[in-house]
DNA sequence: TAAGAAGTTGTACTGCGTTCAGGTTTGGGT
DNA sequence: ACCCAAACCTGAACGCAGTACAACTTCTTA
């Protein structure tokens, strides 16, 4: 890893916490894209070329993180069944983004009107999941894969939204397993016979 | 009903119009809010007393039908299984904004990116879904409750995506029910475990 | 029909996001 | 050690979304 891309991820992690840190102080509204950059040390362009916008600042996945997450995602040689196999990827998320989660997690409860911002985090993995499930599911067409990932997704928000920041992350993940158990033991069934439907 | 919201609603309806085949036309973001609001008659600040943003004109619920949509749903006395009955209300609301869906569904295919303010539109009606699996499922808590709403609008939202717009309605509703029952069955046998586990 | 409530309009303002030309830093090749 | 091209950063200017507000018009009701 050379020195440019070292700098640049130095450089995108200095820019998010300052952000989280000026948000939590003083509320999402009241820090403008101007201060975060002026307290980061850099212009105002230069923090639009690492986050497209000032949602993404506050929920944008660290690209190292992000880029480790993928090759694991990627290689994965799993020989479970697949609603275990999925079950572990999300957890695997959910730890891989575990520092960021309870700041994160109180700026949503001090402002309700980011959640949808909060939901493309999950589209920015969604696509590698997608592939993934292809892979696990040969038989499976466009619905039944759709419907694996969006309702896999609908558990983990579901556990995201429900959990307390001030509780340790052990609880996040166990409810993350729970949550994934009880949507995917429906679709579990499905899985065989969606071609003859 | 008054003249004064019979009004209010007819050019509630004329902007929404005007919108979406400015949008259609042009594309969402070659068209601005000053172009749809000269184009339905009414001045910039008009158009956003109607619709609090941009995206809004393109997706909001016809307050009419979401009004109509909402006693449905209080009034509901229906006495079938839990899943059912929620497949039969989600069936409901995408027959209430049929007339909208095959154009919305355009311009999404258009705009990838607005995906997220069309999740927002079932945001709109989350929260009486979520009172109303509360009323008909008494030992749930929170968990299982917001697992069973976000779960229903997975099946929702995904039978929305693969959908084709140049399909006939039916087509949509037999795959709404057709997710809705797929994921149901799984949660379905969890009912009566979520308040021993 | 008069008073007040509700709705509309123009204006001015903040701040997000984009574009671009010009300057600086970096890494590779000689 | 030097140079060059590519990558990067920056300031300035712009368009447009969304808000605030005071003046004005239209509807309701007593």
């Amino acid at each position: 890893m050379g020195l440019r891309e070292r700098k640049k991820l130095e450089a995108w992690r200095t820019i998010r916490s300052t952000a989280l840190r000026l948000i939590s102080e003083r509320g999402f509204d009241a820090v403008s894209v101007e201060d975060i950059a002026a307290e980061a040390g850099v212009s105002r362009t230069t923090f639009f070329s690492y986050f497209p916008t000032k949602e993404a600042v506050a929920f944008d996945l660290d690209p190292q993180a992000l880029a480790e997450w993928r090759t694991r995602v990627a290689d994965d040689t799993d020989d479970q069944p697949l609603w275990p196999a999925l079950t572990d990827l999300f957890v695997d998320m959910a730890t891989v983004i575990a520092e960021w989660l309870p700041v994160q997690k109180r700026v949503l409860q001090q402002h309700p009107g980011l959640t949808q911002s909060a939901r493309a985090t999950c589209d920015s993995f969604a696509p590698d999941l997608y592939r993934w499930i292809s892979r696990r599911t040969p038989g499976g067409d466009r619905l039944q894969t759709s419907l694996v990932l969006n309702t896999a997704m609908a558990g983990y928000i579901t556990a995201l939204e429900v959990w307390d920041p001030t509780d340790p992350l052990d609880v996040l993940l166990d409810s993350i397993r729970d949550c994934l158990h009880r949507v995917g033991t429906g679709l579990a069934a499905w899985e065989r016979t969606s071609s003859t439907a």
